[in-house]
Formats: structure tokens, C-alpha cells, sequence
DNA sequence: AACCATCTTTGATTTAAATCAAAAAAACAG
DNA sequence: CTGTTTTTTTGATTTAAATCAAAGATGGTT
């Protein structure tokens, strides 16, 4: 139930057997259809989520427009973190977009695990440092790539996203129109239907 | 001398006198000459900067072009974060934009105030929150605005940034050429001449 | 299966912004 | 101050991407 999560954790802080035991007891698991919406845009967010299975989107209101801010996948954190840490109204929704099996880690629980043992401070860094780095690189690729090449690298980093979320989600987070995605996407198999000089001229 | 430090961290930690005093003293003094570079990139970072004064940016090698990632000014702290945490090389290289003053805290000096008081890692995992929640900011800014409107946005946050910092820079920063964020200002100029209907038809 | 709602594709057109090329302005060095 | 280099502005043109409008496709529901 829990490996996914504990195998990840280990990838960033050694935790001993009973470290492990005291995350698990303080984690609720829970499991919930698509579109089930974790967090509504006002709410102050009591949970961090760790994603056993599924997606979710943090998805923000501006123009009437839904934007998606970032996907969390398979074997990642997801929170609205500036209202978990600091009790503020969130300025996003979470939304699962596919049936989901979640472990959630209340605001309350972290705080205890916290006080007790430290490890969860350095863990709670680490994975802060992740996220952090992660969205650095974000804006590095709106600052120096194009509409094509921002939809490549996402694909390259997750070859999956293509057939699991719906397209607008995806037009909206990679900041271009969906119809541009669409095209996009057109493009690309039209080069993948030729993929490896088949035949160098079809005419023959 | 640190005054601007401790005024800043005090709005995130409460922090006792002989607190005050040991962070001081770990610290360098350091004033610098603008274009002086603070790190090459691919070197291991091993200091975090406080600026006193001047402004200070990352700038990236991007297919022969030169990104500036981040712009740090006075009263804030800059750091090639990644390479700092993870004693990796640094992909940017740290540049001053003007003559400045900085206080610096070696890797080895926070390491040993951290192992002496938690205070410390609160006030590090502060900043890393406020610095992650900037750059998700930014990340939506690219989603949902224009080029103006990044523009527009950046002079509100920081109006003296037009006179400090070089065209090109900005431009790179806010992922547009320098030609648009020149024309961009020449609009700007245009509607600041008749400010608010000095004289309504100047034929008059 | 037939219907409805939602999502995706496609085409035509407009708009925003990049690129290319060159002049003007500003900063700097001797 | 003068010449040199760098930065900024400007204009013309091209390209990328948004918008508008409509048709197809898909998925779920009764």
C-alpha cells in the first residue's frame, strides 16, 4: 500500500523502520473518482496529498479562463502549498483528472511528526527544493522555447500525459491555445508515419 | 552595517539578540564593482549573498544567448540555490548589474549555524517558500499574459527597474526581444506625455 | 441506438511578436 | 574632445500563434 511513496521517500532522506511506521499511521489513504475536486479556490488547504495512482491538477480562475497551473503524477507531492503552510485561502483548485488512490498527510499530523522527529523538516526541505527547482525550469523554457518545443520536452519527460489529460488542460498549462496544441499534435504524427526512411520516395 | 538583514529576516523569524550576533558574525562584508562576476557557471556555489545594495542577476547560456533567469535586488537574498544545496555545478553564472554591497554566508558557516540552532533552518525553509511561490507566479505570468502585460506587471512590482538594469537583460527576464521591450517603452512614454487630460484637444 | 454535451480538429483570418537590417544614442577609453 | 564600442531605437518584413467560426469526434446517458 504504502511502497510507492516509501520508495520515493528514500530517495531523498534515509528513514529508519520506525520513521517509516509513524508516517504510515499518520497518512489516511483515500480514493476518489475524476474530477472530484480535493481543494476549492478559497478554501485554507489542510493536506498534503502523495499521489499513489492517478493525476491531479491545480487548476486557477483568471478571465474566466481555467488555467492549469501543474499536473501532479503517479509517485508525487501535491498541495497548494502556500496555503497549507501558511493558512491562507487557496488561489487554486485541486482536480483529480483521472480516478486517483491518494495518501493524505493532514496539517495537524505533519505538524506532530515534525515536533518529534526532524527528519520530516529535512524531508519537507528536500521535496521543497524539488518543486522549487522544477518550476525554475519552467520558466526557463517559456523564457527560450517556442510553442513546439515547450510540448516536446513535456512529452519527452512524460510520453503519458498525451493520452491521459484532455487536451485543453494541456494547452493551458504549457501556455499556448488549444487549437495551437491541436496542430501540434497533427504535425507530430504526421513525422512519426514516416518514421525511419520506410521508403525515400513513396513513388517508386 | 546590518541593518537591512536583520530588518528583512525579522519579518519572517523572531530572532533573539545573541541569534543576531551569531549570523553577523558569520557573515562577510563584501562590495563589488558592477559586471564583477560572483560565480562561473559549471563552479560549486558556496555562499548565499544578502544584497545591501545593488542588484544582482543569474544569467544562463542558452544557445548562444545570454538568459538572465532572476534578478535579485536590495533587502533580498541570492543564491545559485541548487548547486548550493547539492554541491553540484551551477548552471548560471551570478553577475552584478551595478556596484554593490553583500553580505556573504559560506556554505560551511550555515551548515554550522544550523547544527547550533534550528532557528536557522526555519528561516532557510522561509525563504525557500517565499522564492518557490515567486517563481510559480512567474510561471502563470507566462501562462496568462502578453508581453506588455509581463511588462506592465514588472514595473509595478519594481518601478526603478527600468533605469538599473540594461534593455537586454529585461527582455531576456521577461522572454521577449529586445526590440519588442523597446517598442513597449516607447508606447508607455507616448501615454505618460498627455497623463491625464492635461488638454483635451491641443489644438486649442 | 439515438441524443446530448463536451472535447478536438480544421480552416480562414487577424494579431502579436520575432527577425533582419540599419540608424541613433549612450557609454567608455584614450 | 574624439573615435570606438555597446546599447537602444526604429522601420520593414516574416513568422508564430491567437482568435473566430464551424465541423467532427468522442463519451456518456437514457
Amino acid at each position: 500500500m504504502y511502497d510507492t511513496l516509501l520508495r520515493r521517500l528514500n530517495q531523498l532522506v534515509l528513514l529508519t523502520p520506525p520513521q517509516q511506521r509513524s508516517l504510515c499511521k499518520a497518512l489516511q489513504v483515500v480514493e476518489h473518482p475524476k474530477d472530484e475536486v480535493l481543494l476549492e479556490a478559497g478554501q485554507v488547504s489542510n493536506h498534503i496529498y502523495f499521489m499513489t495512482e492517478g493525476i491531479l491538477r491545480a487548476s486557477h480562475q483568471h478571465e474566466e479562463k481555467d488555467v492549469t497551473r501543474w499536473f501532479c503524477f503517479e509517485g508525487h507531492f501535491a498541495a497548494a502549498h502556500f496555503s497549507f503552510v501558511y493558512r491562507q485561502p487557496s488561489e487554486d483548485r485541486l482536480v483529480l483528472v483521472t480516478d486517483s488512490k491518494l495518501l493524505a498527510l493532514s496539517h495537524t499530523a505533519l505538524q506532530q511528526l515534525s515536533d518529534q522527529d526532524p527528519v520530516w523538516i529535512d524531508l519537507n526541505r528536500h521535496l521543497l527544493e524539488h518543486y522549487y527547482t522544477t518550476s525554475l525550469e519552467r520558466v526557463l523554457d517559456f523564457q527560450t522555447r517556442s510553442a513546439p518545443e515547450r510540448y516536446q520536452r513535456l512529452l519527452e519527460a512524460r510520453p503519458d500525459i498525451e493520452t491521459k489529460v484532455p487536451l485543453g488542460h494541456l494547452a493551458s498549462f504549457l501556455g499556448m491555445s488549444q487549437e495551437t496544441l491541436s496542430r501540434l499534435r497533427r504535425k507530430r504524427k504526421k513525422q512519426q508515419q514516416v518514421p525511419k526512411n520506410a521508403k525515400p520516395n513513396s513513388k517508386n
